[in-house]
This record gives structure tokens, C-alpha cells and sequence, in this order.
DNA sequence: CCGCTCATGTAACAGGTTACATGATTTA
DNA sequence: TAAATCATGTAACCTGTTACATGAGCGG
């Protein structure tokens, strides 16, 4: 199973409702996870099921009632045994990576434009990333951070974010330029 | 659809059968994309059907009969639209991630053991890459290779390849020094 | 003679995506 | 008064993974 544990570590940091978790997974998860509504309602459903987390009814007057989950005893115990089991390294899987490798057979303008698109986009995630970090370490240094903060976990995967897509807007950028130069040599020539 | 067009951007490149392809594909995707042989047979089979790659038997009389692929024109007026259609932004989706993620919550042995693990399957890619993208320039310099040379498409997605998994490593090495640092506090204090 | 490579699949299942449904309340 | 937000789902579909099947030749 794929989804469970990543919710279950998405909720170690705070009690949430579905609809919570829905906001903050993707973001919470810096890139390296993302889900859809559905699939978590679903999901922290099945955790129920299992005793892995508990969900507490919160009514509200104003707004439709809503259920917070919180991960049990059960659930630590499937974590670290989540943790211990062996991991597949994995793969990017990206549609813009398919369209370069294929980018002597078709048009370079299209593929210059979502390279620069994707590039911009990137950097949006850069920013906010490093805005981030910046508030989960206070006012300390990352090497301060890291040695005596409490819940480096988080700060640890938005690392990983962070220089994912920093790898994403260079290569973007690397790979744009490269394509004009010789979009502008063909012509040229 | 997915698979689709990355089977066609492989065979972009050469005529290959399935098992061939197999066989080339998550090492000729440099990481970015990787799928079962049972999967590539079936995407063949489905591309056939659909005029997008051609299908030509070879009657070998020392191994059994094989079909060579080659992508026709259609092929080509499909991958020229995919890469005019808008691309979604990627995520890892990555298991190890999600370890790290709950580091706080379970216990570092396990999770610095995989982190290291991890490390020296990304050299070993690294190394991989390198030798790649060496060969594929052949004496030229990357600049020049890049403007003069014919199907830079595959150096530039072996390019991505190669700094994802540079990032991994890099990555998996500063986490785990990061919780064994932590690790070493907690034993002092 | 045992296991590997060549060569191609089928079937069942798990996981992810798209589309749709409901209904109250707050904000522009 | 129209749109966004809160809050929770169902159903159908597409994609990917696991397990299994077949059979000939080649190397140790």
C-alpha cells in the first residue's frame, strides 16, 4: 500500500479533518507526494478500519460538522514497520521529460515554451519552500535546526522539495537555452 | 494517456521488439520513466492497433521470431500534439521520503541504513549517466554537442536524470548525518 | 542437466484519476 | 445574487503491479 503512510505521517504533526488534510497534503508532503480529496477521504476511511488512526467528531454550529483524526498506537507500530520494510527506489515520471527526449522530432517552439513555463513554475515552488524552511527553523540555523530541533522530519523531505525543484528550473532553463541556440543555427544555416 | 508516448519517444531513436525495448527503456528514460515488460508488450500491441508504430516480423531461425517497431508518421502527428498539449508538474512520490517524514516518530537505525543505501544506488547511476552522456557527445565538448550535434533529446533527459540523482544522493547523505548527529546528542544528553 | 537468455504474452489485483453529487454559509 | 469555502463522499474508469504461463536454444 502506496497513500497510507503518507497520511499517516501527514497526520503525526497535527490532528486534521479530510478536508484539512486536502489542503495541506500536497504542500505538506513538499512535492514528493500529492493526492487528491477523494483519495484521502477514502483512505483515512480504510486507516479507521485498520485502528491505525482515530477520528473524533467536532460539531460545529456555523459550518457542517467535521471529524479529526489522530494516529493511534496501532498506527506508530505500522509506521515502523513501514520504515523498516525495504523501499523501491523510484522515478520522476514526467509528460516534459517525454517531450524532450522526443525534441528532434517535433516542433522546438512548443517545447520551449513549457520548458519556460515549467521553469517559472519551479521557482514559485523555490520561494516557497525556502519561506518554509526559513519558519520551521525560527530564528536558528539550518545546522542548529537539524542537531536540536524537535520534528526534523518535515524540514528534512522540504529539503528534498527544495532541491528538486531547483534541479527542475536549472534543467528547464539549460534545456530551453540549448533549443533556441539551435533553432537559431538552423536558420542561419 | 501516459506510457503511450514515452514508448514512442523510445523508439524515436531505433527499431526495436518488445523485449528489446524491455530491456532498454528505464535505463534509455535515465530514470524518468520506467515500465514492466508486460506493460511495454501491451502498449505495442495497443499502438499497432491505433497506426502509431508499425510492427514488422523477423524470422530468426536460431531464436524465436521477433517484431521489430518502428514509428510511423501518425506516430509522429501524435507525439507532435502531445507536446503542443499542457503538461502537468510532476511529483517524487517516493516511499523513503515518507520514512523521512515521520523520522521523529520511529526509530533512525533503520531510516540511516536506507538513507545510505539509497546514496550508493544514486552513485551507482551517477556513474552510469556520466559514461552516457560521455558516450553520446563522443569527443565534442557539451556546448558543442548540444549546438552541432544531431538527437540531443536523449542527452538532455539524460541530463535531468543525472542531477535527480545527483540530488538523491546528495540528499540521502545530508539526512542521514543529520540523524545520526541527532542520535549521537541523545545518547550524550 | 540446470539455469540463463530470447521472445511474447494473460489474468487478477491494487492504486490513481475524472466526473459527479450534496448542501449550508460566508464573501464579493 | 453569484461565487467561493466548508465538509464529505460515490462510481466509473484508466493505469500500473504482481503472479503466472510457454517454449526453444545456449553455456557451464
Amino acid at each position: 500500500m502506496a497513500l497510507r503512510h503518507a497520511v499517516l505521517a501527514a497526520l503525526l504533526d497535527e490532528e486534521l479533518s479530510g478536508y484539512q488534510l486536502a489542503k495541506v497534503f500536497d504542500l505538506g508532503m513538499a512535492n514528493f507526494w500529492h493526492a487528491l480529496p477523494q483519495q484521502l477521504y477514502a483512505e483515512l476511511t480504510r486507516l479507521e478500519k485498520d485502528g491505525l488512526v482515530t477520528g473524533r467528531e467536532v460539531v460545529q454550529d456555523t459550518r457542517p460538522n467535521k471529524r479529526l483524526f489522530t494516529v493511534t498506537d496501532a498506527g506508530l507500530v505500522e509506521l515502523e514497520r513501514f520504515t523498516e520494510a525495504v523501499t523501491k527506489p523510484s522515478a520522476i515520471r514526467d509528460d516534459l521529460l517525454v517531450k524532450v527526449r522526443a525534441a528532434d522530432h517535433v516542433g522546438a517552439e512548443a517545447l520551449i515554451g513549457q520548458l519556460t513555463e515549467r521553469a517559472g513554475f519551479a521557482q514559485a515552488k523555490i520561494d516557497l519552500f525556502e519561506k518554509l524552511l526559513h519558519t520551521m527553523r525560527g530564528g536558528r540555523t539550518e545546522e542548529e535546526f537539524l542537531r536540536y530541533g524537535d520534528r526534523v522530519g518535515p524540514y528534512l523531505t522540504c529539503l528534498r522539495g527544495l532541491a528538486f525543484e531547483q534541479g527542475n528550473r536549472d534543467w528547464c532553463v539549460r534545456a530551453a537555452s540549448a533549443l533556441r541556440e539551435r533553432a537559431a543555427c538552423r536558420s542561419r544555416g
